[in-house]
DNA sequence: TGACTATATTACATATTCATAATATTATTA
DNA sequence: TAATAATATTATGAATATGTAATATAGTCA
């Protein structure tokens, strides 16, 4: 492992990770892994009530994690981070095969 | 992604990616991803105190994740989990390259 | 316009994690 | 056996995260 290159990137790589390392927002990040979706589909899909589900979306796109595009009156967010998008592809082959 | 697979697995997954997401934690994974390595030289090499280190290290040992050999007055840990293997390998495929 | 739907915000209590200091344990070795 | 080195443990306060309830906003549609 380049460890010098972990040094530098270890607090923002970490950051990222964060998101990953609870149970419904790693589910989040894995139903959206196949694009955008609405905030009703994803707190019924994950089983977190509205209001957390909106807080954790909210958070993942300040964060730069998700963006976020708005139609009538639907919220409709989607990865648009590219790392967590391959991060999400070895993480399915590691643990859902 | 296969939702299911996730659904079922994401309380174990997310509980291991919590030591992911902390940024001297991560760099003791990344520094234990080539062979084992005694106390002092990890945190050293991590730049964090010898006793949360040490505090660390127990914990993601006890969890399963690194393995524990004494060896005259010292302890070398090592990662024993070869899921954090694979996915070291994926992030620094993702993150150093 | 009024009811409804979708989403966001706020406030707050609880739980968990982090960081640090102090001390303990255990083996080594002079 | 006394000093030292390596590691572990304990306690504690501060910071952060989590979960929930209540309420707000803003668009839709009958």
């Amino acid at each position: 492992m380049n460890m010098n290159a972990m040094h530098e990137r270890c607090e923002e790589v970490s950051s990222l990770l964060k998101h990953f390392s609870h149970p419904q927002r790693l589910l989040i990040l894995c139903f959206l892994s196949d694009g955008e979706k609405q905030v009703t589909d994803i707190h019924e899909a994950v089983g977190l009530s509205q209001s957390q589900t909106s807080q954790f979306l909210k958070r993942m796109q300040s964060e730069g994690l998700l963006g976020l595009r708005r139609e009538k009156n639907f919220s409709f967010y989607s990865i648009v981070n590219t790392d967590v998008l391959k991060l999400l592809k070895s993480m399915q082959k590691i643990f859902c095969q």
